[in-house]
DNA sequence: CCGCCAAAGCTACGTTCATTAGCTTTAAAG
DNA sequence: CTTTAAAGCTAATGAACGTAGCTTTGGCGG
């Protein structure tokens, strides 16, 4: 298919994520990459646009990975459970890969279409996991926001250090769970009026 | 008190931190403010150890900042009210400074005792805000931890876009607020049993 | 008023990267 | 066996960080 098909784009986003794993992102050169690559660095130019449009595949590689992940979690429970499942994941995945909390918190940007696509899919299981609360769109969109903002927020903090010591994270997450089953369940309740 | 006493560290932090607000946090270079200073960049090195030094010298101030505003949010007030207040405090911070998120997820670093001071500090005040609860402490560090990431993690995807449309933000912020105060209020009387 | 001197600034340089241009190799297709 | 386009390479440019060492200047003691 290719000469000395060493390399894809593919393989290069492969080592460019071990680098943002291993080093966080701001060690993200396209020399380093180049390095393990055994490559002279101009050569990846021709598997990548530039340093931004590699950072973008990584991006968009955590993207789709994560909304996987969510929707194995999710699948096969409903409710409450579904919730603490799906939260679950959220954070396992980020504790798994701290360094890659950058890259859920990026602006889909209109124009990449792909994306867009993959930060909608995510967005699309806390949709389904809130089926059964019947929401209206509106409110469905404001439970949405909050689940993701709690969640993303109690894993970004833990994935940068920001709680002291890790002591009893898990009790801290348990708590947090549970605020937001119990938000959710009486949101829904006093719409009803 | 000093030749050509044009420049102090507090007046380079001043410059870097508009480049960071017009321009995002990876738009910040030495050269850049050189260039706003009206001066050679190494002599920004006789005010500011190296790029990493002015980067810690900025989110000191934001986290400093943040503190004094959080304070003054939460003064006069109590409870439930306090909550809200503290809340709406911190998400409007973000609100006027959007690139500042990053500085608000700094690890203390046990080291460096200056940002541990500030980044307690603000710990502090929502502590504070907790006592009327009557949590333990254990119990109080579980809730300043749900309590900050659900804030944080809100308004850090506003600040970054994260909300699609924009539309309604602020009555997903209340719904965000209200689950809080609901879920706060009912851990402490779970607790009591 | 004068000269000292440390702080503040400067120029020159070395290094690491990103990125472009243009050449060479190689493997796959005919 | 030949063609050819993709994959890789070397060379070169320019931005930026950071270091070394020189120069200026303004406050202070005499």
């Amino acid at each position: 298919m290719s000469p000395r098909a060493g390399l894809t784009t593919g393989a290069v986003v492969d080592l460019a994520l071990k680098i943002v794993d291993q080093a966080g992102p701001d060690a993200l050169t396209l020399a380093k990459v180049a390095e393990r690559a055994k490559v002279a660095a101009p050569s990846l130019y021709k598997h990548v646009k530039n340093l931004a449009d590699l950072r973008r595949l990584i991006d968009l590689r955590v993207v789709q990975e994560m909304a996987e992940t969510l929707t194995q979690a999710a699948t096969g429970r409903e409710g409450a459970d579904a919730v603490r499942a799906v939260a679950d994941a959220y954070r396992d995945y980020l504790r798994r890969h701290p360094h890659r909390t950058g890259a859920l918190t990026t602006a889909p940007d209109e124009s990449d279409t792909e994306l867009s696509k993959a930060t909608h899919a995510v967005a699309e299981v806390v949709f389904a996991v809130l089926r059964p609360y019947g929401f209206d769109h509106a409110q469905a969109v404001h439970a949405t926001r909050c689940l993701r903002a709690a969640v993303h927020g109690f894993a970004g903090l833990e994935a940068s250090g920001g709680f002291g010591r890790p002591e009893d994270v898990d009790q801290s997450f348990e708590v947090l769970k549970t605020m937001l089953v119990q938000g959710l369940t009486t949101y829904s309740e006093q719409e009803k009026k």
